[in-house]
DNA sequence: TTGAAAGCGCTAACAG
DNA sequence: CTGTTAGCGCTTTCAA
């Protein structure tokens, strides 16, 4: 009665449901009058069958509207069709984009996509998660290492399967792609100090690890000029506390450039200087990352890096396909966001300071 | 040689990819002593099992690392947990927050998640879209019925499998969960109305059908008040689209407000209206639809309805794992978006007309 | 409670 | 080129 272990096993399985049965190879094989294996020739291509049941077989498939399982044929064949995502989120701007892009060329080379979510770096969540994802006989699994609870997933994953990692910052040991962040916030930053500020600020967001490219590339740009780092204001993924931000930034007379972390936060933070009744650019600049395709619409338009997250689930894909086909070595492609200069930076304004 | 036939399994197969051999079920009851049904009984939690063997087998599961086959789980017991989601996007905002909000729910009851997109209504696109989905062994699928390519996958499912449909619009049929778009947008529309603008122009999203519920809320406004509907601007996703129709709306003077399909839209509307040196809401009111996270930010700040399409998600996926258990009638749950004014709108300007 | 035997739908040798 | 025979990892009878 009493249970004295506690193996994830002893609880109590989720409610699975019964499966609408439908034809199956066999069913096929004696419409067509050939063999099952016959059958399974045509299905994969793997060996030669003559026109006359290459026809039958087809005939039958169609009229019995057959589809093979891929349970089925996993387990036979001992290979997967099948790639997984590991996310730690699924709608956020960048990840939503990423994931698109995986998804597109996965489905483009016939795999099918599962995707499995880890919330947090708690260590049940992401042992749930990598368990979720050697269960489902993938092929392999292309992580988003954009924040903790992903670099812990990938680290859960033992390279027990096929791994790629989609990261901001280009890193030894797995396979990756990697979209170079840190060169383009020096840039940015840069491009701020070349209007005249005498320093910037910087808003970052929830990192990766202990410090994303932005915030490297910000404070890279900041020593190249001999300027010490301003203290560093920290936002969550929620908008309004890039909101609060803003207004907390625009009380102080320091500030007159500020480099946020994404789009989304610069714009929380222009509105918040908006509501004190400063004006972007005229008395603070503000630059975000990633070009969002909002970004150019805001009031101002903002100046930023674009970041095309897509493009990186697709390198990580193609890197993750070239892998189980046992290519290799991979070029490890880095890819730098090009500048785009809008609206919301200017020169520092004479009322500040 | 040449093929006369051409049915899809005529195409090569993709490259599938050889799974890593981890230790099996067989594996699990040899180290404990005892039979494989007897593991796969603790497992399930089927049937009994004496707590000295459950104990064997739970050491030797942790001492293996062990996990289930969900392959030959599916293959073998004919029930799977595992759902699709199938959706024409999975970046865009509402479709991202659904797709959040059904795997959120779907982990929280064990099951895991695949997705599958069909981009457009093209004919193969939705066969393969629905191919894939019935390939998978899944228990059932949440269809993201938005757009045409939903509405036309929804379809071809034909329900040779369980599905519950997340839509805009009530409909009869299939099991769906729905927010109730039509009365918000023609509140929204009334709001503008009442404000003293004399009609109300509108930009229409790319609709699920004939009609969306926005669009049709809109067009009861109108009715009720007896203003003949003018002439409706269609934008496509893309926000510059949005952006092209601000600025021609801009040049009407008959134009003093603008109820946009969504938020996105509102914004590249109103930015738009800016840059033809008009202002939003002196000269124009603009409203949009979902209260999109960064529609509190936007300068003005927009007018909308809140749209919960992670709760929609959620209630979907309720409704599904509800009807796998056979639990049944479902309760059709229509959801209210709730109205939020904000800064972009105003009465109408002298200025104009 | 437990194990032996059968079988899920498919692919992989192996003859022929 | 084609059919026969095994067997993938698991669950499900069925006896014991």
């Amino acid at each position: 009665m009493s249970q004295t272990t506690s193996s994830p096993y002893d609880e109590p399985m989720p409610h699975s449901a019964p499966l609408d049965r439908t034809a199956t190879i066999s069913d096929v094989a004696r419409l067509a009058g050939v063999s099952v294996p016959t059958v399974s020739r045509v299905l994969t291509g793997a060996a030669r069958v003559s026109e006359d049941r290459r026809r039958r077989v087809d005939k039958a498939i169609a009229a019995l509207g057959y589809r093979p399982s891929a349970a089925a044929q996993v387990l036979a064949s001992g290979r997967s069709t099948t790639i997984a995502i590991l996310a730690a989120n699924t709608s956020r701007y960048g990840y939503a984009e990423a994931i698109r892009g995986v998804e597109e060329s996965a489905r483009a080379a016939g795999f099918a996509v599962i995707i499995v979510v880890v919330e947090s770096e708690r260590d049940d969540e992401v042992r749930a998660a990598a368990d979720a994802v050697l269960r489902q006989s993938v092929a392999g699994v292309v992580v988003l290492k954009f924040d903790p609870p992903g670099v812990a997933a990938l680290k859960a994953l033992q390279s027990a399967i096929p791994a790629v990692a989609l990261s901001g910052v280009p890193e030894a040991g797995v396979p990756q792609a990697v979209l170079d962040e840190s060169e383009a916030a020096a840039a940015l930053t840069e491009h701020l100090l070349s209007l005249g500020h005498s320093t910037v600020h910087h808003v970052r967001i929830p990192p990766s690890g202990k410090e994303d490219g932005r915030t490297t590339g910000w404070r890279l740009a900041l020593q190249r000029h001999g300027i010490p780092t301003p203290p560093i204001e920290d936002v969550s993924w929620d908008v309004s506390t890039a909101h609060e931000i803003g207004v907390r930034l625009a009380s102080d007379p320091a500030v007159t450039a500020i480099f946020c972390g994404n789009d989304e936060t610069a714009m929380g933070v222009i509105r918040g200087i908006h509501d004190t009744g400063l004006n972007v650019p005229d008395d603070i600049s503000v630059v975000g990352f990633d070009d969002h395709p909002l970004a150019p619409m805001f009031i101002p338009a903002l100046t930023t890096a674009r970041q095309d997250f897509a493009e990186l689930g697709r390198h990580g894909t193609a890197q993750l396909l070239a892998l189980l086909k046992g290519e290799s070595p991979l070029a490890l492609e880095t890819v730098e966001p090009p500048l785009v200069f809008r609206e919301s930076t200017a020169l520092p304004s004479s009322r500040r300071r």
